[in-house]
DNA sequence: ACCCCAATCTTGAATGATTCCAGAAAGGAT
DNA sequence: ATCCTTTCTGGAATCATTCAAGATTGGGGT
């Protein structure tokens, strides 16, 4: 059976029209291993497998697979810029208000959910984005039993 | 008749519980008059108001409304925070991907839209915010009438 | 296999929004 | 009018992100 992890990153990359490099091949596997990651999460992934790669380059890799379609940023409120690599099903996601963890939501609403706005005071409308909030499992069983 | 553009400020800031000071006034003013204003719009406008006001103390004013529940801070990917005075009716927004501007949106579905996600992934959810992306009618005519 | 050039990466600095801090000023309860 | 606490001022620090200039490198063409 297909393999879960990650389709070839560097087919991807051909596939998309971008030089197959190193750091961009290492940035597609930590995307695809951890989704959602910051760009420090990523750059030290990226790292761990490469050694010394510059900040500016992951920024460049994760601006040049968005501008693709390959990888999609998201921005919840309060915390920096979030990549994942699952793009082009409009999913949305459950943002966690204590620890920030964020997971996937299929939208319920099929392929494009409220996208009928009651009133769009005249603009064309492309695109609903949906940001779930609230507590992840893990923060609301932590509440429940405070380590101090 | 009610006045459309605000209530008095001075009352909303005392039932909140919150001291009457000039600064506050001036900020849940300019807030009314233009919903969805940045950090330095709302400080021009009070500056306007009031002469000099330091801008900490406009991120000071603006938190404590928020904090309270007066305000609403909200933050589009690539806009520094907004805020506007509509509060407690989880209605959404429409952006403008060219200029930024932003418009209200009630929600189609009623008091609590797409709420109900397909898979919570265990999350207690209690708010689903939905941003709505395309062009305003503003930026639409400019491109069909370029200037140059 | 080798060249070459545009695309990409490195290094270092700039920007912009927001927060932190310490002291001065000013609400408002008594 | 007084006092104490909250709020505002001024200045610096932080964090994510972008800009810029030069060195490196992928990969199509020969």
């Amino acid at each position: 059976m297909g393999m879960l992890v990650a389709e070839d990153p560097i087919a991807l990359l051909r596939d998309a029209g971008l030089r197959v490099t190193r750091p961009r091949v290492a940035v597609i596997t930590a995307l695809s291993k951890a989704p959602h990651s910051d760009v420090d999460r990523i750059a030290a992934d990226v790292r761990a497998e490469l050694g010394a790669v510059s900040t500016q380059a992951v920024y460049d890799v994760l601006r040049a697979l968005t501008e693709v379609g390959l990888a999609r940023r998201i921005e919840p409120a309060g915390s920096a810029a979030l990549f994942e690599m699952r793009v082009g099903d409009n999913h949305h996601h459950v943002v966690c208000r204590q620890c920030g963890a964020v997971a996937d939501v299929d939208c319920a609403h099929g392929s494009a959910p409220c996208l009928t706005a009651s009133d769009d005071h005249g603009f064309v409308i492309d695109e609903a984005e949906v940001t779930y909030w609230g507590i992840c499992p893990d923060c609301a069983t932590t509440a429940l039993h405070p380590s101090s």
